[in-house]
DNA sequence: ATACAGTTCAAACAACTGTTTGAACCAGAT
DNA sequence: ATCTGGTTCAAACAGTTGTTTGAACTGTAT
């Protein structure tokens, strides 16, 4: 109920800390089910009742752990169509979009819980959907509508964004895999800007082929659009 | 919901199967450990000690519901290099992965459990990797080898697999976000049809792209691969 | 009818879950 | 020294979990 403003204990909210943190880890390893709040205070070197004390309950905790490390980091904003060209555009994309992979453990950490919610809602799911990924995608779409000279977004479009974001996003789901596989893959900082390099020369060779498509075939013959 | 009286003794093995596909679709919505027994045994309208007569425990359970239903049909082999050209193999590779998408609730939701395995491992995880993830991705390596010349994968061919097989995979890891988002885009079978043919024709480009950089820069300076 | 497997059932079990309690503890202000 | 308010702690609470038990039921063979 009451925040720690000033320090009491020797610790103060020092425990808090390292409740968050002992959490963020389990919580990235094994998930919000199979992680117990004693394991976490066990970790933390507290008591159970600490999380109580200091973020309500076993969801609040999470919640935090969920939010709070990343401090107003991220959000990769697309920038408005035109002022970029669409290499540099697509290059600067991938490159932040990766760059989770190459910092800290805490960071990647928090990075592997969100994408864990993709599979695993606890709740944060729509908030999540509405704040990170849709922005994300509709920013990308805007992009490539301007690009081709559409007024709006049509299905094609919309698998062509769904596609190379994917592309991206595969690379954080499919970690172990990619560790099991081929770990030199994303092996090292530079390994992961190679990646992403890579990555956004693929994506504009996508978008290229999607031009020639539509150049081929400019009205699709009206064919019946969504729905 | 449970039919007590006509439940009779039947035969036996059909309260095996109601529990085995209750399961399946109580798993593959909420996952292993947000599952309880008592849950999949009401859905089946059975006793919560016949799961314990008919698999051993929960995890027998799980593991029956994990393989069991898929009667050794997937397995999207990769024909051998060099017999199928190469858009071709391509349009069939995605067709042939994306098909779980358009098939029965029980395929698909056996296809959403192995995939919730990557992310939130049971156990199963490696012997899923071996068996089926490996097989795909070195198939794909293998015929990419052979399409640029090459005796081995290097770095670079290990990022052009993962990219494309990525791209595929987003769509089954990213169901609910896609629904969110757009979903005419995966609405209905000729939407996933026209979906993994967009997507066989942008990994064409891709692996286009990628030939085109190799010819520009055949010898890339001996610069260091990996580590 | 009796016997006998195979199958179902309600109940009980022990272990664990998240959460709460109330006393103890520790600084610093009085 | 006393008081005070933030902090820690072991213990207890109530609920759920997976699993086991032993009796009851069913269909068939004897």
């Amino acid at each position: 109920m009451s925040p720690p403003t000033v320090a009491a204990r020797s610790d103060g909210a020092q425990a808090r800390e390292r409740l968050l943190y002992a959490a963020l880890r389990l919580f990235a390893a094994s998930g919000f089910e199979r992680t117990s709040v004693r394991d976490i205070a066990r970790a933390a070197g507290a008591n159970v009742s600490a999380v109580g004390y200091y973020f309500g309950d076993k969801a609040g905790l999470y919640r935090a752990a969920f939010f709070e490390p990343l401090g107003e980091q991220c959000q990769c904003a697309m920038p408005e169509a035109g002022t970029v060209p669409l290499p540099e555009l697509m290059h600067g994309f991938f490159r932040e979009l990766l760059t989770p992979l190459k910092q800290g453990e805490a960071t990647q950490q928090v990075i592997r819980l969100h994408f864990r919610e993709i599979v695993e809602p606890t709740g944060l799911w729509a908030e999540m959907i509405e704040n990170e990924l849709r922005p994300q995608h509709e920013g990308l779409l805007r992009v490539l509508c301007a690009e081709f000279g559409l007024h709006g977004p049509d299905l094609e479009l919309q698998r062509l964004v769904f596609a190379i974001i994917g592309m991206g996003i595969h690379f954080f789901v499919a970690q172990d895999i990619v560790q099991a596989i081929a770990p030199e893959v994303m092996d090292g900082p530079e390994a992961i800007d190679a990646l992403a390099d890579r990555l956004s020369e693929g994506a504009l060779a996508m978008i290229e082929a999607e031009r020639r498509r539509r150049a081929a075939k400019p009205k699709p013959a009206r064919r019946r659009g969504a729905r």
